[in-house]
DNA sequence: TTCCGGTATC
DNA sequence: GATACCGGAA
């Protein structure tokens, strides 16, 4: 990619970008090279066989983004080459935010403000924000924009992905090389490593419990939840454990074992052990709803998994 | 094993 | 605003 002027082919700018949206130089570096042999031009890629196209892409990763390809060159190549400007850019299939500033900022040496993660970094470095991640992401974009510069903004934006990608490092930046040490609050402040801050990501913890599909009499006995908390007030099979409740089952059986069902809440997983008997007795809670009445469209996700699971069983 | 990262989608 | 999508690196 020459540097200033903007002297970039648009289509070799935009392929490398696309190519490197997750992923790093030295993966996307051998692709690229065989991109452009077999297409030199985005019309040669407009043209291409799809199967060939996602068949080069393999091992890339997130493959939407070949599709995304395809699709944003035959755009492309139908109005005659990409738009210039930013806007432009942007209404392109797999061309967002970052990648239509890095286009025009590069390609077009456009005055444009180009924030990727490295940049995001680096101006919170630089800033000392300590606002965590993703709530920062505005203020970082408008102090970004404080420092664009009016000559050369390509050469700028590349200069500062590539001090984030080398120097700026997630996790040990490499200060005493960094040639604005000096402008950098965080360096200051001795919290350069620590930024930028980012809201934890709490990993939903996995829960387990357990539900019983109880026959008698040729119903099955379901229960009200209790009005508040977890599917509160829902229709649901006796269950127990996955909610902090340790019930007993709703009666004395031989109870067997035949499966779990997995159900994703807000804040947990849940992976319910699905058993079911043929109550000795009248069950001692809930009540018994005849098989050829039970609704499954009026369960919750959770409970309609386990009648889906035990509905086999029990009709048989 | 965990962290990292643009876009689309809902 | 959260989640899915993937592979590489720490």
């Amino acid at each position: 990619m020459p540097p200033g002027g903007g002297q970039a082919d648009p289509y070799r700018v935009w392929l490398s970008e696309v190519m490197l949206q997750q992923t790093t130089v030295a993966a996307v570096r051998a692709y690229f090279e065989r991109f452009t042999a077999l297409w030199p031009t985005v019309q040669d890629l407009a043209a291409a066989d799809d199967a060939q196209v996602m068949a080069e892409w393999a091992g890339l990763g997130y493959y939407a983004r070949a599709r995304n390809l395809l699709a944003c060159a035959r755009a492309a190549a139908a109005m005659g080459g990409f738009p210039t400007t930013r806007d432009g850019l942007r209404a392109l299939p797999g061309i967002g935010s970052y990648t239509s500033a890095a286009i025009a900022a590069i390609a077009h040496d456009a005055p444009e403000t180009v924030v990727d993660g490295n940049v995001e970094r680096v101006v919170a470095r630089l800033f000392a924000v300590e606002t965590p991640l993703p709530a920062a992401k505005p203020d970082l974009v408008a102090l970004a924009e404080t420092l664009t510069p009016a000559t050369r903004p390509g050469d700028y934006a590349q200069a500062m992905m590539d001090l984030g990608a080398t120097i700026c490092t997630p996790r040990n930046p490499a200060c005493g090389i960094c040639p604005l040490i000096h402008d950098c609050d965080a360096r200051a402040a001795g919290i350069a490593a620590s930024l930028p801050r980012k809201v934890p990501k709490t990993p939903k913890p996995d829960r387990t419990g357990i539900a019983w599909v109880a026959r008698h009499g040729g119903g099955v006995v379901f229960e009200e939840r209790p009005a508040k908390g977890l599917l509160g007030g829902t229709l649901a099979f006796p269950s127990a454990r996955w909610d902090g409740r340790d019930l007993p089952p709703p009666g004395n059986a031989e109870w067997r074992g035949i499966g779990q069902v997995r159900h994703v809440f807000s804040h947990f997983n849940l992976s319910m052990q699905v058993v079911v008997g043929d109550l000795d007795t009248a069950p001692d809670r809930g009540h018994l709803v005849p098989v050829d009445r039970i609704d499954r469209d009026a369960l919750p996700g959770l409970m309609r998994k386990v009648w889906d699971m035990a509905r086999a069983e029990i009709v048989a």
